[in-house]
This record gives structure tokens, C-alpha cells and sequence, in this order.
DNA sequence: AAAGATAGTGTAATGGGTACACTTAGCCAA
DNA sequence: TTGGCTAAGTGTACCCATTACACTATCTTT
């Protein structure tokens, strides 16, 4: 092996989660190959002089079409054999430069709604879907290993910020549907009432004079984060240990 | 620039936190430059083939002797500027092949007690020093930046597996040196007789029939720390979100 | 024997977590 | 118009954790 190959190159692979007001979702590529479709994360190789960070967002984007959104870097991989199943090496023989070469990469991950992310098949070569988190499937390369981190480390960022949940809902909502949210990432149910109770104490949780219409059974009132009140509520950080 | 520079390198950064039986310290390298000292991390260039994880075990024992610890991944730093300040190139330039590349690197983290670091200076060329973690220090490159969010991630995953915190104590503790150890973790002093009450309901705390020997006051009891009872009690993983 | 140093102990008030069942409001269909 | 369906909305009692707070006990040293 040449000198050229020292250096590794260096990827970023994309685990984005979407909620779909009832359960959580993972944006997959699915590409076709000897006649068996293969699923990967969207990722690509790193350009010169890019910043890891600006070649997620770019990347994301050329790949599947979102942007606009924020990816937080939560682990790197690079084992030197992450890249070595002979279906991966087929296809990166097809793509790379210089197939030998060992891959790190950088993963990000984020979550959004799934109505945010406009799908236009025509722009793109591979097929772009959400498939449901808590629903096995085999992925390329380690993305096995690369998405189900990428979920437990965004369970407890939002355990740390639960402001990221918020975004997931309209801008007004219910407290049912702040419920069904919080059951998806918990992927516990829990009691109503109980609930309630909890969230109406957080007072960034504001009760606007409105209600559900056209709905078949006692509407619901609607509710409005406020992310001011949010801030003063967790300026406080709580320190507990064992 | 060449081709050959398209691939960055890539590095390892440890951020090494030490234990002294009253506060907590960081690990720093210190080398003298134009008569002054500048202070960084312990880091290199991870080796061609060489999986991450084994390059930042490496690297760290090269630099400082110290081996057997587990060390945890917790960023990788990326930025194109990261290595842009004259001394950092200055020194660079003196040690590298080829300066005038990209370095992305992957920080490490681990918490040890500083008795188990034998400090070997004829071993080395440069010294190898604890510093203590509250007393602020200037590093080289974005070692500041990378120290604290070592830091950060390290009390964070405390908070998670405490079981951590347990490998800092001798076999036997009192709940006094329990008391400091949390004390410096969290950064902030608390109630003896609360402290006592929470530590005492968790059952992973043994007993023991055996108290100080040779101090100038009440002697204490001994405690000892029992993995087996505290699996059982961290089983069952309680979820709350906001 | 007295001074010092740290160990070790209890209570009352407050607030959060949990378990649990019925009434209300609107829509729709017969 | 009435009855049935659906989800909204509500209250209580028990237990346990958190917090604030001050004195006695035990051993060593002088």
C-alpha cells in the first residue's frame, strides 16, 4: 500500500430520527444492488478544508434533500474493519477513488418532524424513506451500531434539553399530543392524569383560550410553549449523583 | 496544495482526570518553547491501521507512561482553524512531516486516582503534570475548549453509571472520603447528615465490621462497595423526561 | 484531664411520584 | 332527539425523597 493511503479518510454518516405525530422514525437510503436492496445511513466522505459540522449539514442535503436543520456530533467510528463486509466493498469499489483506503466517520444525529422533510424522489438516485425505529432492520457497513447509538445519546440529550421535543410539535398543541410525543421517546405509555400533572406544573407550558374544533368528542384545549419561562425554569441545574 | 494533502490527519487528544483524595486534577503535558512553557494535552497521530480506541491508549502511554485505564471517546474536534494560532504552528513545524496539513481529532476522556500514575520523568522528554481542574491554565490549539467539554461529558456520565465514581476510593472508605469525592465531582459542598441518609438507603454499600485505626478522633466505619447489589438496583432505568 | 477533631445521629415540613375511576363535551347515527 | 361513541378533563390518599438544622460520642494528643 502506497504512501497516498496513510491517511484515512474521513466520513460523516447522518442518523436522523423524525416523529411522525405517533411514532418515532429513521431516515434511510435504500440502494439496489445485485437485485437485494441494501439500507445504509446517509453519509458521505468529508471534502478538503471542510468543517465536519458544515460537511453533515452538506452532505444531508445532497443525499437526501433536508436542510435547514441542526445535527449534533455524537460519536466517531473507526475501527479498521468497519469497513470490510464484502457486499459494503462491492459497492464502495463502485463509488470510491481509492476503495482501499479505511473510512472514520463522524455521526450526527437529529430529530425533526416528518412533515418537515419534503420528499422529492425525482431529485435524487437512491430511494429516501422513514422506516419506524422499533422495527429491526439490517443496515450497511456498522450503521447498526452507528444508529442505535445515535438514538440512546439523543434519549439523554433530550433528557438534559427537553426544549429539542418541542420542536416536534405544531406551535399549538394538546396535551395529548404532547403526551403521545413524550410515550414515543419514551417508548413507555404512562397515566393521563399523572401527566397532566407534571407538565401543567412546568410553567413554560402557557394555556391559550382555544380549543380543538371538529373533532368527535370533547375538544381539547391548546397549549403553547414558552421558551423564555423554559430558560428561567432550567437555569437552575440540579446536581445529583448516585 | 498537493493531493496528498486531500486527507486530513488524524489524532488522538486524552483528557486525563485525577483524583487526589481532595479535589480533582487534569493530566497536562508542559514543554518549553522561546523560554516560555506552554501547556496541552496529551495527543498524536493515530497510526495507519491503528483502530482509535487502541491509538489513544498508545499515544497516552507514550506520553506519559500511564497504561491500563479505560478510556472513553467522547468528541472528535474538527474545526479547519483549530491549528491556526503561530505558537501551535510554530511547534508543529518542529515535530511533524508535513505541518502544513488538517488535523481532526478525537478526544478521550477517563478518571483515575493519581496514585495509580507513577510519575517517571527520566522516561520522557517533556513533563507531565496534574493540574487542578478549578484553577484556570491556557492550552495549546483548542485543548481549553476540548478539556471542558471532557469535563462536562465525564460529570454527565457519572450521573448515569456512578458506578465510576466507586474505582476513585480504596477498597474500604469511609463516608467521609465518599462525601469529598462527590464533593469534587459536583463541585459543590453538602449536608453531612443528608448525605449519609442518601448513601445509606442505597444497598450496594457495605457495611463493614472494621473502623479507622490511629486517627485523633472518633474513629469511622468502614464501607465497601458491592458491584453485584448495584447492577440489581441500576437495572430497573427510571425515564423522566421534562 | 482537658482540648481537638471528626463520627455519628433525628425530626419536622414540604413537595413529588404513583395508583386509581368517574363526569363532561362534542359528534354522529339511528 | 336521543343514545352511543370518543377523548378531555378532574382529585385524593399514601408513600417516599429532599431539605434545613445542632448536639453527643469517641479517640488522640498534650
Amino acid at each position: 500500500m502506497s504512501k497516498f493511503h496513510y491517511n484515512p479518510h474521513i466520513s460523516v454518516d447522518c442518523v436522523i430520527f423524525g416523529f411522525d405525530n405517533q411514532k418515532i422514525n429513521i431516515l434511510l437510503i435504500k440502494r439496489k444492488q445485485e437485485g437485494k436492496h441494501v439500507y445504509a445511513l446517509p453519509g458521505d466522505l468529508v471534502q478538503k478544508g471542510e468543517d465536519l459540522d458544515v460537511a453533515a449539514v452538506r452532505v444531508l442535503y445532497e443525499l437526501t434533500g433536508l436542510h435547514d436543520l441542526y445535527l449534533e456530533q455524537f460519536k466517531t467510528f473507526g475501527s479498521p474493519n468497519r469497513t470490510t463486509d464484502p457486499v459494503d466493498v462491492e459497492w464502495i469499489k463502485s463509488v470510491r477513488e481509492h476503495p482501499e483506503a479505511r473510512v472514520i466517520t463522524v455521526a450526527y444525529n437529529s430529530l425533526i418532524k416528518v412533515q418537515d422533510f419534503e420528499y422529492r424522489p425525482s431529485s435524487f438516485a437512491e430511494e429516501v424513506l422513514w422506516h419506524p425505529i422499533n422495527k429491526p432492520q439490517k443496515l450497511a457497513f456498522d450503521h447498526n451500531d452507528i444508529a442505535n447509538t445515535g438514538w440512546a445519546m439523543l434519549r439523554e440529550k433530550i433528557k438534559r434539553q427537553p426544549i429539542i421535543a418541542f420542536s416536534l410539535l405544531p406551535e399549538k398543541f394538546t396535551l395529548r399530543q404532547l403526551q403521545i410525543l413524550y410515550e414515543a421517546i419514551v417508548g413507555q405509555e404512562m397515566d393521563k392524569r399523572n401527566f397532566r400533572k407534571r407538565m401543567l406544573r412546568n410553567k413554560f407550558l402557557v394555556a391559550l383560550d382555544e380549543k380543538e374544533t371538529g373533532v368527535s368528542h370533547k375538544p381539547a384545549q391548546y397549549f403553547m410553549f414558552n421558551e423564555k419561562l423554559y430558560k428561567k425554569d432550567f437555569a437552575k441545574e440540579e446536581w445529583f449523583l448516585f
